[in-house]
DNA sequence: GTCTATAGGGGGATAGAC
DNA sequence: GTCTATCCCCCTATAGAC
């Protein structure tokens, strides 16, 4: 647990905005309303907004990372736990805290993108991990590659986001991953 | 063809930016640099700078959709009108011209939304028609739904221009709309 | 480390001449 | 219809006191 310095608490106010708002959508402004700081102490502990940016960035995809160990390191069958992170209960319009961002322009920063390269490697593989685990288990048959699998169901969930949030309907991103799974025929025989 | 009156070029260059900036990310400014207006003219056609984007994002999906129209009525077999259009080349860095936006916490405006919903509509309905009709031909299999089907192939393809973007790495949109292809074997078998 | 005060530039828009 | 001139506000810092 970090202490509540005025650090942190101009961190912490800057995952929450680049959430809500991007990078290109969050001012520095912003960071200080929200954190009840003043301009001098984000540019003392930071020389500039896509520092602070970068600061918090990595320690969300840290947080999302070691949440995604979790999920993956439960005690299920391996074809059960890609379906049960598939079906994960998402909030859709407030979108993915990672995916939103890789739209803007600012994204051509490294220090932006290699946080959220990060977090997307970590999804492929724990997919991709237990997807190669149902082929020795036999549950899953030996003709899909695993990987492939695994990027094109990350980008089902990233696409999902796109659709719910475009027609305001968050049921379409149940309907995409469920959409998904069914075109596993093995993953629908296991259920 | 629309006459090259300075209200055209206005919108011209909204659309451009639209693309390569986004709405948050574009001024007034930049639409009257990039079409040698004045403030003057942009604000005598259009209100605002929300009414020029709708204009040009309405003027981007009719386009777009005209596209998809010539696209399916290709005489190809449904199920090779999917697989070609799944596998079109796509400018992975550039991005989904709809996509991006839909991110933005502007596309709370209905006004940009409506447009946007409208072409991601036509591609669901386009690629839903294509699978059932395959089902008639007997091509695929009856067990799946065409329009969960088409809702989950369009959300694959806006993922890979998440992953993409996130990898500066355009074989990733092949990888993950020809992963989404091996997963309905029906397809597979008919190559 | 945190504060107050300030600065240069751009964003979004308006008024009114031509 | 298009132009010039101008407005107020916010953006992203920077300087320097406490």
């Amino acid at each position: 647990m970090p202490k509540p310095s005025k650090r942190n608490q101009l961190v912490a106010a800057t995952k929450e905005l680049l959430w809500e708002a991007g990078y290109e959508g969050m001012s520095p402004r912003d960071i200080q309303v929200r954190s009840a700081a003043r301009p001098g102490s984000l540019y003392h502990h930071f020389p500039s907004k896509l520092a602070i940016a970068q600061a918090a960035l990595e320690e969300a995809a840290a947080e999302e990372i070691a949440h995604l160990e979790e999920i993956f390191s439960a005690d299920t069958a391996p074809l059960e736990a890609v379906r049960h992170y598939l079906l994960l209960k998402r909030d859709a319009f407030r979108g993915c805290r990672f995916g939103r961002l890789v739209h803007e322009t600012s994204i051509e920063h490294e220090e932006l993108r290699r946080p959220i390269a990060n977090y997307f490697n970590a999804v492929c593989n724990h997919i991709a991990r237990s997807l190669a685990q149902a082929q020795l288990d036999g549950t899953l048959g030996a003709s899909l590659d695993p990987e492939n699998l695994a990027v094109s169901l990350t980008a089902v969930i990233q696409g999902g986001y796109v659709l719910a949030r475009t027609f305001q309907n968050e049921a379409l991103m149940y309907r995409v991953t469920e959409g998904a799974l069914a075109m596993i025929p093995e993953v629908d025989r296991s259920k």
